[in-house]
RNA sequence: GCCCCUGUAGCUCAGUAGGAUAGAGCAGCCGCCUCCUAAGCGGCAGGUCGUGCGUUCGAAUCGCGCCAGGGGCACCA
């Protein structure tokens, strides 16, 4: 509807550019819905933004404008208004129209083809495989998830994409400390690390190891621990003293049994985050391996594509990228004196090759504490010759728990859930996945569990499941009560939907299109939950103001075919952002 | 010190590619069930849009400065 606003408006401009009254268009006119009913429908600023150009009074444009403007059918009235708004109001039956458009669509009312199957890659969560999925992380698992939904719903042929760190320094503290655990369960005693990870899964990995393999893996802790240097308590240097172990596990269990024990780690911690977020309705096409990376030769092809554009030079005996000849605040190292390549050099090889398999473009979700990272990233693709307007990263600000009023501790020590499992235990997916997309991705989340908890209109996930329970509701009803639900086709009826509310609802189902484009293209879910809410409020008001299961054959018929639109619109803006919509609660 | 995000009603937030009287939800007060789930609805009250200049016919929205809060500035990942 509000493209053939914009055609007409359109239309109207060029035929006064034919006539001479403008030379050219000199600004696109925004089309945009009224916020007051007594506005009309839509409005357009078209005269303002061009009066000075046209060199006349805005409202003086706008009278030319309106008789320039084609008629239309949909179209009952046209006004100028204010300063020079040109505002439009709808002919009823063009709304009407809407409704059998919506059954007839079922889930597909909403999904357009704007992005004609252009290939988006959203890459999103990609927490290390350390430990389990951090309550953190579910902000940025729930907004990527619901940003390649709504990409796909408007046509864009979206691939859902998990990094997986399972290589470099952090996955080797996770199996030493898998390790040291099995020593321990095998009856060696010992002090373990205190920059090892102490969560109880790594007793659970450890003793999964001891199960399968027996004392194969065991050695004194004498023999583990000589030569390495005090740990921090004991006045040393806790890095120092978690790498010398990472090297005597290295030596003592030899390549493959070293092996054995990090893959064990990593399968069981990666199975446990995939479980967690397939149960969060959060699924991936693929799980991308940075291993892999070093094994394909991607990263030394990296490098010498750096090399090659001259953008490498080498201090202190080791390898730095130039990143500030684009921008960034300082060089970066790829390859450290030790000859070890850093993580940035896996991940620059990463987008060379997001970049080769060809997609038009790339998002990354990051947390808001990575912000600093996305310079350099921009400058190695621009040094490889990239296109790196086609990446896009989208900063995920933190969000804090509140419980009772009060900021809920996430540390492990003090026995408060840390784990996003955790918290989907308390809350529901539902609700989890609700608030959690809630608020504009830039915005800190303050996530209040009481409320997600709570069952009362406070609570805007039950607000708008409960919106879409009362339809279905009715219909039980209206079967009981002996009404047949069987509705008629097309727009038979609907000319009995006069009422205020009625058309409140009919707007506001007409404008669910626009809302999933606009939240599509800005990477908004926030803007989808909010509509949600409007329209779930304008069917309770309906509810209470008007009653369905009239005797009126013709009127209930009319009514049972707006609230069923409805219902369909409410679930598939449910589904968008993955939450269920319940047919009873 | 430099960089990113934020500052709108008592609280949590919409609104920011400039536009008509700045909107919701909570909390507060007043109402609405012999009637399709009151897990609901209506009404009242509540704001110098952090602050000071500037640009403009027009600024919560754009520019500059300042103030406050959060985060980040590794040969870690």
């Amino acid at each position: 509807m509000k493209a053939l606003i914009q055609d007409l408006v359109s239309q109207a401009l060029a035929q006064l550019v034919a006539d001479g009254v403008l030379d050219a268009v000199a600004a696109e006119p925004v089309i945009e819905r009224t916020r007051d009913p007594d506005h009309g429908d839509f409005a357009t600023n078209a005269a303002l933004v061009n009066s000075k150009a046209a060199g006349m009074k805005p409202r003086e444009l706008a009278d030319k404008l309106v008789l320039a403007l084609p008629t239309s059918e949909a179209v009952a009235g046209v006004e100028i208004a204010g300063p020079g708004f040109i505002n439009f109001r709808l002919a009823a039956g063009a709304s009407h129209a809407l409704i059998p458009r919506i059954l007839a669509a079922g889930e597909g009312f909403g999904r357009s083809d704007l992005g004609a199957g252009k290939r988006v890659q959203v890459e999103f969560v990609s927490a290390n495989p350390t430990g389990p999925l951090h309550v953190g992380h579910g902000r940025g698992a729930a907004y990527g998830a619901v940003v390649a939904d709504l990409l796909a719903a408007v046509g864009f042929d979206v691939h859902r994409e998990y990094y997986v760190n399972d290589a470099g320094r952090q996955m080797d503290i996770l199996g030493t400390s898998v390790w040291l655990r099995y020593l321990e369960l095998a009856g060696e005693e010992l002090v373990f690390p205190s920059n090892g990870y102490k969560g109880d899964y790594v007793w659970d990995i450890a003793a999964t190891l001891h199960r399968h393999n027996g004392d194969a893996f065991r050695y004194p802790a004498a023999e583990v621990y000589a030569g390495v240097p005090a740990d921090a308590p004991a006045g040393g240097d806790k890095e120092e003293h978690i790498d010398a172990l990472i090297e005597r596990a290295k030596q003592l269990l030899g390549a493959e049994r070293y092996r054995t024990v990090f893959d064990l780690g990593l399968d069981t911690i990666l199975d446990d985050i995939r479980d967690d977020l397939s149960l969060f309705g959060v699924d991936y096409q693929e799980w991308y391996s940075e291993r892999s990376l070093t094994e394909s030769g991607a990263v030394q092809r990296a490098i010498d594509k750096l090399k090659a554009s001259g953008h490498i030079y080498e201090k202190q005996g080791a390898l730095w990228f130039k990143s500030t000849d684009f921008g960034d605040e300082k060089d970066r190292v790829v390859v450290r004196d030790n000859g070890q390549t850093t993580y940035f050099a896996s991940d620059i090889a990463y987008h060379m090759e997001k970049l080769e398999r060809g997609f038009d473009r790339v998002i990354d979700v990051w947390g808001a504490d990575h912000h600093g990272y996305v310079p350099r990233v921009k400058a190695a693709l621009q040094a490889m010759g990239g296109d790196h307007a086609k990446l896009d990263v989208l900063l995920v600000q933190f969000a804090i728990l509140y419980r009772g009023g009060e900021k809920a501790q996430m540390s492990t020590r003090s026995g408060e859930f840390v784990t996003l499992r955790e918290l989907r235990k308390e809350v529901g997916k539902d609700a989890a996945r609700f608030f959690y997309v809630m608020r504009k991705c830039e915005q800190h989340l303050d996530f209040d569990l009481d409320l997600a908890k709570s069952q009362s209109s406070d609570n805007p996930v039950y607000y708008v499941q409960y919106a879409h329970a009362r339809v279905c509701s009715v219909l039980r009803q209206a079967q009981e009560k002996g009404f047949s639900t069987e509705i008629s086709d097309g727009t038979t009826n609907l000319e009995h939907l006069a009422e205020d509310h009625e058309k409140a609802l009919l707007t506001a189902l007409a404008k669910y299109p626009e809302v999933v484009q606009s939240a599509a293209l800005n990477e908004e879910p926030h803007q989808l939950t909010h509509y949600l809410r409007e329209l779930a409020n304008d069917l309770h008001t309906y509810y209470n103001a008007h009653q369905f299961l009239v005797a009126d054959d013709a009127l209930r018929d009319a009514r049972l075919k707006l609230i069923l639109a409805t219902r369909q619109v409410l679930a598939n803006g449910l589904a968008l952002i993955g939450v269920s919509a319940p047919e009873a609660m």
